[in-house]
DNA sequence: CTCGCTGCAAATGCTTTGCACGTTG
DNA sequence: CAACGTGCAAAGCATTTGCAGCGAG
């Protein structure tokens, strides 16, 4: 519990943010949870914390690759990267929108981090989602 | 330019839907095209079809996988799946947003392809973003 | 002390809905 | 002609912005 808040800390100085009281709220609210929808996370903090700062957090939080976001129709969630949690991806029912975690091998991981490098990004993250309708759905 | 609209009918009809002007409308909208944002692609068919219409047809169309969206900061990007153009990935710059279609091994699609299948589902997209820095944003 | 960060409040813009009417099969 | 699909208009949210004041370094 004390790690990883230091390693945020870390990452803010390193490109010369401040570490403020609000974006450590935010990222405790992030930490060890599930995606989340913003409105979600808006209302965990908004005792602490403006709905406009939460934004504007969140934008540079995912610019230092400290969370990634996804989607879920319409609706974006957001959750930590694996600098903070176990690495992992989702697979999503397109008929429910149920949302489970995957994993992936090491190997498949590998080669989508190759990726980056043959393009000349410098990587820091990548999304893998797998789509399909789930045992429920197909059922139906 | 006839074969993807007869494929477009025909994924309508099977799954029970009609096929109607907007929904054509629609779907050339996107054909050929880069991924585009809702509003842009409001604007286009406008002249044709309403608002509202757009939204309810692009959830449909996303649920029967003729269409995939992709995420660029709190905008979402609407494009064909691979049923209706050549099959691809892109990698995304988080500084500036940049976004390029890069290509993916077919050992690690097929990889890709598995996972559903493990999970019980039925497999019919998956998404696949590379995150990084691209060399120009890297400079500064 | 200075610059970066935040709250506030307002302006925009996006998404969803109900209902009445037009179209498809 | 029975369902399904659409337009319209309004309601409800989500997101962005400018600016003044506070707080971190």
């Amino acid at each position: 519990m004390q790690r990883p808040l230091q390693q945020f800390e870390a990452t803010l100085k390193q490109h010369g943010h401040s570490v403020t009281a609000s974006r450590r709220t935010l990222f405790l609210a992030l930490l060890d949870k599930e995606p989340q929808l913003i409105g979600t996370i808006v209302r965990t903090v908004s005792a602490s914390m403006n709905r406009s700062s939460v934004y504007r957090c969140l934008e540079l939080f995912e610019q230092l690759g400290i969370v990634r976001r996804l989607q879920k129709g319409f609706k974006q969630l957001f959750e930590l990267t694996d600098l903070f949690q176990a690495h992992h991806h989702h697979i999503h029912c397109i008929r429910c929108g149920a949302l489970e975690a995957i994993d992936v091998s090491t190997e498949v991981e590998h080669s989508i981090e190759q990726l980056a490098a043959l393009h000349n990004y410098q990587p820091t993250n990548h999304v893998l989602e797998v789509e399909g309708i789930c045992p429920n759905c197909q059922q139906r």
